[in-house]
RNA sequence: GGGCGGGUAGCUCAGUUGGCUAGAGCAUUCGCUUUACAUGCGAGAGGUCCCGGGUUCGAGCCCCGGCCUGCCCA
């Protein structure tokens, strides 16, 4: 073993033995047996928009320490690792690569085109991170790898979507969004931009009126006077001239929008408000009447009356009290809409030009307006303006600067657009409701929600740390509809179709049509299709029993099963599936079940149809539609063909014959197809396979291949329930970050509740299961653990758009994969966020530097895009620089990050190899030749007892009379070692419960090194060559240490262990290190000690000499005494006593070359010691008293200073009244030593004077 | 505006039922190539625990108020 660890000497060979030995492989079977319990964790799936970063390296970190301890312990571990296809994200990043690199935009493009573009950049991202994972060790069940839009996922969605859009959980409404009239699509609420703009606020008047009488005629309004206001105790109505037409002035930064009015909205608080209820407004111009509402929301004009400790609102100085309400092009005012019931008027069309035609209907209306259709937002504002000025409405234009959002790609202001989308009703008490009682009942606030019965999953999700409970309540309490529908191309295509009624009509006549739509018929009377229609009436169901005509437009869902739906086929016959994309958060709310497997293809066929003579031999069966004979032998595609081939040669020539396969008709999956006449006849085969064997096999043609695996790969589903998803879902905990709670696990706890429930008792209905009892299904996972974010040394959030992520391969290169783990690890406490204060290598000379640093204009931190190292002068370019554009050159290569941060987690794993590298030497060069063979296995067996294990006769001390201390042959530093070792597991075992990851560092940190190397090593260097029991104990402890601390170093510990568990040494007992089932460390038992070797007086021993070795140790420094000189220790018989008793430890650690009860003839030092006064001489040739005087004059000091603050606490009569019996004696004795020490110390000076 | 954190040594951070002289790593001072490790060993110096009040015999910790700072949701 070389004298240093270097990381990238093992690593390699080391992630190569696991995947080797299959280490990370979950096995759902030996759940099912009840041979071993579920540990599942599922990967947060990272975006594929980009490589990992810091903050990615803790979270997965985190997952794997958890996951390999449990494997460890003997669970049966499942690390479902993936990816995510991130819509929004990824469709931007590859927009623009394709605009920068190419010049193209996405509308240049056709849809499947550019989808295909961004398939291919999820190919690269997905393959990097997947790397970038496996390089810091995760030991995910690769395997078993998914992608969000997997086929398997895609089921899951379309199956997901059918329930809910069944249950009546999933509508179609109208909605602000955030809309980009340039790209005319909707953008979410991060791609928006906030920038300051000089607006101007403009204050209009709106005439007053009282209640039309005719609400068809806008003209029949009658208009209210000032005087009538007056009357009506309107404050400061009295100011105007009676007789005139009264208003109300509103200020607004949007003239144009008033065209989309449709109220005038007052606080109740204001004093004006009573004397307006009841009264309208007419819109000037346009003629329309509408209502003067009352709402909180409405700021009151600065100086009104209103309460003294509430904060000013800046816009209140610019507010006049009333407020236009405009629903369908403002957000707030949207709002208050809905709470008044407003009518919502979009008087836009999509490139935000005045539109008649897009909601505002003017002709039917009866109302004018005419002069501003087809303007722009900007001209039509003017044009306003002007005409309220020339009728005198036009009161003030003040200066206003305030953030407007404008979109990030065309940098156009956003406009505020009403429009349809889809939405889930997460609202509902079958959602939100099971997410709030899946909750510990120790979390939840004292707020109840309805009563229910207790149900699978109830009152079982808690959050680590505890406080995150609260985030997750609260969020449930304030829920919203979720908005699921994206104008985008990248995702999950909505499975809805839309039926232009009108089209189909025109088209009704012909056959073919009328065939298909029969066809849908029979399905929704069957309840595989459901139909809504979404007409003026608003979105409702149509029966089974409704009629399809009668509609305007319907909208279609129909059950994914394997069977299919004739929905796609219909395409073009007036029928067109929905263009937008799910939401990503959709498809991620179902990761803990489209992972395992969910929902299968629950009417496939059983393992005896296919397979009659061998049933039992088939472990699972997989389905996959195929279409017509010709497409599934591949007369249309190599890849088809290549399937076939394969089906046939492993069922029919290959002699273990790995698998069976049938075909079938969609419509009866009962039977197989007998002959080639019906299936070429068939247009809709279905193909189902039955695997025999799970995981890679030989097979006589193809070699090693997991078939299981290949199916899948090829579109096949696995049938049935998954045996995966009922050994591992719920799964044991979810690790993630604060904004999570609300985006994804408040999601993946209603779908996972939703979906696998219990539907005994609840009716199939489009009712939703209303009037029958709701059953909560099973959690997605019970815990929930929150971990910090990595900042970077500014504080700042890593983030991809801010340049500042650090690449974890950079740290592995620089510290090593074990080192960037342990210190994430070590520093993720339970409260703070963390700081990383980040260095450049530079690729020329390999310096590493502080870099430079520029204020963005956004006000961030970053370091500057072109660096220059300090040493050699090169120019480099920063990851910042990389992602604002400024490529990597061969002069200018691009600088890695490093950190000082992670040095001390390096020197660490340092120190565990040479300690390791030490023991290993005295271990091979001691004599242990015991007659029993002793290896990993053998040290499992040996730590449980038995007769034959063959060891020297003094050696393991016997425990089989529970009378003699275990142990007590064992020298002094073993009893300690191993009592402190006790107490090690326990802490890592507490603080791995717990989620307390630093003090699982922390406790390995001081064990390994204070205590082991520091203490452990050197009392015993000066006997354990000549002790074959010391040897075991060292070899069964630094073996123990390594298993412990493999979870968070996997590398470091697998190195040593390929050395370590080739030792033969005899057993120890009540230490059980049990054997690998791989032969890696990876699945070698978690150590399990006694607690017998738990031990207060070896460690109250242990501790006497390690207080009498630091305090000769002080008095040599003190005196500068060199390291090699051997002093001479005198003292009384009881310090004597523990020297002899513990001998050579003393001697060797303080330097002793003797020590007596004799008094010192020749000049010494005292050195007191539990309160006696030792002697050391021999220090030097002679002494220094000046020195000496200085150094007692200060203690003297220092122990005065002590006693004061004693005698005050003594002296306190609470204190001696209230306090503890036991904690006042100690301060007692230890006010009598401190004095008696005070004494001596004056003492001894006096004599040096 | 609502919610949740943080403010402890020069820097980065621990401090889990209130009780030893408040700890660690880095940096720093002194002394060491002591045969596992200089990514090391031994010994030190360094703190108004943000401020103010309160509860208590006793507060870094609990309560109230304030200042600074970060994040999430509106």
């Amino acid at each position: 073993m070389p004298p240093k660890y270097q990381p990238a000497d093992h690593e390699p060979r080391i992630r190569e033995l696991w995947d080797r030995a299959g280490a990370f492989a979950a096995d759902p079977r030996r759940v099912a047996l009840g041979e071993a319990l579920p540990y599942s964790i599922l990967i947060p799936p990272p975006n594929v928009t980009a490589a990992l970063h810091l903050g990615h390296a803790l979270n997965n970190t985190l997952q794997d320490v958890l996951v390999r301890a449990r494997r460890m312990m003997g669970f049966e571990t499942l690390w479902m690792p993936g990816t995510d296809h991130a819509g929004i994200a990824t469709q931007t990043v590859v927009e623009k690569r394709v605009l920068a690199e190419e010049g193209k935009r996405r509308t240049d493009f056709a849809r499947d085109e550019f989808v295909g573009r961004i398939q291919a950049f999820k190919d690269e991202y997905e393959a990097r991170i997947t790397h970038q994972l496996k390089m810091m060790g995760c030991s995910c069940d690769w395997d078993r790898q998914r992608f969000t839009m997997d086929e398997v996922c895609a089921r899951a969605v379309r199956e997901a979507f059918f329930r809910l859009f069944r249950d009546g959980l999933i509508y179609r409404g109208k909605r602000i969004v955030n809309w980009d009239p340039v790209t005319q699509t909707a953008l979410a609420d991060d791609e928006v931009e906030m920038e300051e703009v000089e607006g101007k606020f403009y204050y209009l008047r709106y005439p007053l009126v009282h209640r039309p009488e005719n609400a068809d005629d806008p003209l029949d309004a009658q208009e209210v006077s000032w005087s009538e206001l007056v009357a009506r105790g309107h404050p400061g109505a009295e100011q105007h001239p009676a007789e005139e037409v009264a208003w109300v002035t509103v200020a607004t930064t949007r003239p144009e929008t008033y065209l989309g009015d449709t109220a005038v909205a007052v606080n109740p608080r204001d004093p004006r408000a009573g004397s307006l209820r009841g009264l309208f407004v007419q819109l000037p111009i346009v003629g329309r009447i509408i209502p003067i509402v009352e709402d909180e929301y409405v700021v009151m004009p600065a100086g009104a009356d209103r309460d003294e400790d509430e904060p000013v609102d800046p816009k209140a100085k610019f507010a006049t009290g009333f407020l236009k309400v405009t629903p369908a092009h403002d957000p707030n005012d949207f709002e208050i809409g809905i709470r008044h019931n407003l009518e919502q008027i979009n008087v836009m069309a999509p490139d935000a030009t005045i539109s008649d035609a897009h909601g505002w209907d003017i002709a039917a209306r009866k109302e004018e307006g005419h002069i501003f259709l087809g303007k722009t937002r900007e001209a039509a504002r003017e044009l306003v303006v002007k005409e309220f000025h020339a009728r005198g409405l036009l009161e003030e234009i003040r200066p206003y600067t305030h953030s407007v959002g404008h979109s990030y790609r065309s940098h156009a202001a956003i406009e505020p657009y009403l429009s349809d989308q889809w939405y889930v009703k997460v609202t509902d008490e079958r959602l939100r409701g099971s997410a709030l009682r899946a909750m510990h009942p120790e979390q939840r606030t004292t707020r109840s929600f309805p009563a229910r019965p207790a149900h699978e999953g109830d009152g079982e999700l808690r959050f680590y740390p505890s406080r995150y409970a609260k985030t997750f309540e609260q969020w449930h309490e304030g829920l919203r509809d979720w908005c699921i529908s994206r104008q985008l191309w990248w995702g999950h295509r909505i499975p809805v179709w839309i039926l232009d009624v009108r089209q189909y009509t025109a088209l009704h006549a012909e056959p073919r049509v009328r065939s298909e739509f029969e066809s849908l018929r029979q399905l929704l009377v069957e309840g595989r299709a459901v139909v809504y229609s979404g007409g003026a009436a608003g979105f409702t169901a149509v029966t089974a029993a409704g009629e399809l005509s009668g509609h305007d437009t319907l909208f279609i869902c129909c059950d994914d099963s394997v069977v299919g739906c004739p929905l796609d086929r219909m395409d073009g016959d007036g029928l067109t599936q929905d263009p937008d994309v799910l939401d990503t958060w959709f498809s991620s709310a179902l990761w803990p079940m489209s992972t395992m497997g969910w929902p299968g293809v629950p009417e496939a066929p059983a393992a005896a149809t296919l397979c009659p003579d061998e049933p039992g031999s088939v472990a699972a069966v997989y389905v996959k539609r195929v279409g017509d004979w010709k497409s599934f032998i591949g007369v249309d595609g190599e890849r088809s063909g290549e399937l076939i081939e394969r089906l046939l040669s492993l069922r029919d020539s290959d002699p273990a014959r790995p698998l069976c396969y049938e075909l079938f008709s969609a419509g009866d999956m009962t039977t197989p197809l007998a002959n080639p006449e019906e299936i070429q006849a068939c247009t809709d085969l279905v193909c189902a396979v039955g695997v025999r064997a799970e995981g890679a096999i030989r097979t006589q043609k193809f070699g090693e291949m997991d078939i299981a695996a290949w199916l899948r790969s090829h579109g096949f589903v696995e049938g049935g329930t998954s045996l995966l998803l009922e050994a591992f879902n719920p799964t044991s905990v979810l690790c993630t970050a604060r904004e999570i709670i609300t985006l994804w696990v408040s999601r993946m706890v209603m779908f996972n509740r939703y979906f696998l429930r219990d539907e005994g008792t609840e009716a199939r209905s489009h009712e939703g299961g209303r009037g029958t009892e709701h059953r909560d299904g099973r959690l997605p996972f019970r815990d929930v653990f929150i971990h910090a974010m990595i900042q970077d040394g500014a504080g700042q959030k890593m983030s991809k758009s801010l340049g500042n992520g650090v690449d974890p391969l950079d740290i592995v290169e620089s510290h090593g994969s074990d080192a960037m783990r342990f210190c994430l690890v070590k520093m993720t406490t339970q409260t703070q966020d963390v700081r990383m204060p980040v260095d450049l290598i530079c690729p020329h000379c390999e310096k590493t530097f502080e870099p430079k640093v520029a204020k963005t204009q956004s006000g961030h931190t970053v370091a500057k895009s072109v660096q220059e190292c300090p040493a050699c002068k090169k120019p480099m370019v920063t990851a910042y620089g990389v992602s604002q554009g400024t490529a990597a050159t061969a002069e200018r290569p691009m600088a890695k990050n490093t950190s000082a941060k992670f040095d001390e987690a390096r020197n660490f794993c340092n120190k565990l190899w040479n300690a390791s590298r030490f023991a290993l030497g005295i271990l091979h060069a001691g004599d242990n030749a015991i007659p029993q063979a002793y290896g990993s296995e053998s040290r499992a067996t040996t730590a449980h007892g038995s007769e034959s294990r063959a060891t020297p006769s003094r050696a393991t001390p016997s425990r089989a009379t529970q009378s003699r201390t275990p142990g007590e042959l064992l020298p002094l530093p073993d009893r300690w070692i191993l009592s402190r070792l006790v107490a090690t597991v326990g802490e890592c075992e507490k603080a791995l419960a717990g989620y307390q990851f630093s003090s699982y560092a922390t406790a390995m940190y001081d064990f390994l090194w204070r205590d082991f190397c520091d203490w452990y090593l050197e009392a015993i260097k000066p006997t354990v060559a000549g002790n074959p029991l010391q040897r075991a104990v060292l070899a069964h402890v630094l073996d123990a240490t390594v298993r412990l601390l493999h979870p968070i170093a996997p590398f470091v510990t697998e190195a040593i262990w390929e050395h370590l568990r080739r030792v033969e040494t005899p057993g120890l007992e009540g230490v059980a290190l049990g054997p690998s089932r791989s032969g890696a460390l990876a699945t070698a038992g978690w150590p399990r000690v006694d607690g017998a070797w738990k031990s207060e007086a070896a460690e109250a021993q242990f501790e006497r000499v390690r207080g009498l070795v630091t305090a000769v140790r002080e008095v040599r420094a003190q005196h500068q005494v060199p390291p090699k000189r051997r002093i001479r220790l005198h003292g009384p018989d009881p310090v004597i006593e523990l020297i002899v008793l513990t001998e050579p430890i003393v001697s060797a650690l303080a330097g002793l070359g003797g020590f007596t009860h004799d008094e010192p003839k020749g000049p010494s030092v005292p050195v007191r010691f539990e309160g006696i006064e030792l002697h050391l001489s021999d220090l030097a040739d002679e002494m220094d008293a000046g020195a000496e005087k200085a150094r007692l004059t200060k203690a003297i000091g220092d122990t005065e200073k002590q006693i004061v603050a004693i005698e005050k606490r003594l002296m306190n009569p609470g204190y001696t009244e209230k306090a503890p019996a036991h904690l006042i004696e100690q301060t007692r004795e230890q006010y009598a030593a401190l004095k008696a020490e005070a004494e001596s110390l004056r003492e001894r000076l006096g004599r040096l004077e």
